[in-house]
DNA sequence: TGAAAATATGAACAAATGCTCATATATTGG
DNA sequence: CCAATATATGAGCATTTGTTCATATTTTCA
């Protein structure tokens, strides 16, 4: 099928909603983004390629916790990694991730600023 | 400021990454959404509003599992409950949450098609 | 009023999580 | 080759999480 046809009925995302294993995706990706360290990593290399030590130096934990949270990130597909040296330098490796921080930025910026209704 | 007028630098996604709260508040949405039960409560709830003998048929887990995940989901303000007799009626309160549902789906829907590659 | 139906809540528990600490591995320059 | 630097890894541990089980609360209807 074309891109620009649109099916007859029912909804791409309810397609995807019936499918086990894309809805199980989904929760893997949200997990990813849903710890404080692993969102400051995510987010700074939306902006551009880092180091582990460079992100051990935003995030403010140990050399350590950072390898351990690439692992993670690696493994599930959200970031590559390319060695430089002694340096290894990770890279976002989806481009889904960026959308999803910024739509979900918009919306607690909206919750802290509108607190005290 | 008026909404049409932009910053003269810097982008609005950056100030939010500045802010501690927000994107701990970031973190927050996204873990709601990295549970595969709450997934599914949520999903159910972007399509229309549920009672909880509903979303305990639809997730297949136990009264009492849903009962606890929707205090989890009112406290973060992303249902809201409305009594209709003796059902309590769950609805979505943020129209962010099925923005990035869908974004989610449709990043785990390319990694599940792409995986033999 | 009292039983039935729907929902909420608290305690308890196994499993998962994210960190630290110690150590292993890899790369470079002298 | 060896020391220094950068990164990876495994074990251990405290904390968090999602569930179950038992029970409380709320509402309706006979």
């Amino acid at each position: 099928m074309r891109e620009d046809e649109l099916p007859a009925e029912g909804s791409v995302i309810e397609e995807y909603l019936a499918n086990e294993d894309i809805v199980y995706g989904a929760t893997q990706i949200f997990d990813a983004l849903s710890d404080y360290t692993r969102f400051q990593i995510l987010s700074a290399l939306c902006l551009e390629s880092r180091s582990v030590s460079e992100l051990k130096d935003i995030c403010h934990v140990s050399q350590s916790a950072i390898s351990h949270q690439m692992r993670l990130l690696r493994d599930r597909g959200l970031v590559f990694a390319r060695r430089d040296g002694q340096r290894v330098i990770y890279s976002l490796a989806d481009e889904h991730v960026a959308t999803l921080m910024k739509v979900g930025l918009e919306h607690a910026a909206e919750a802290v600023s509108g607190e005290g209704e």
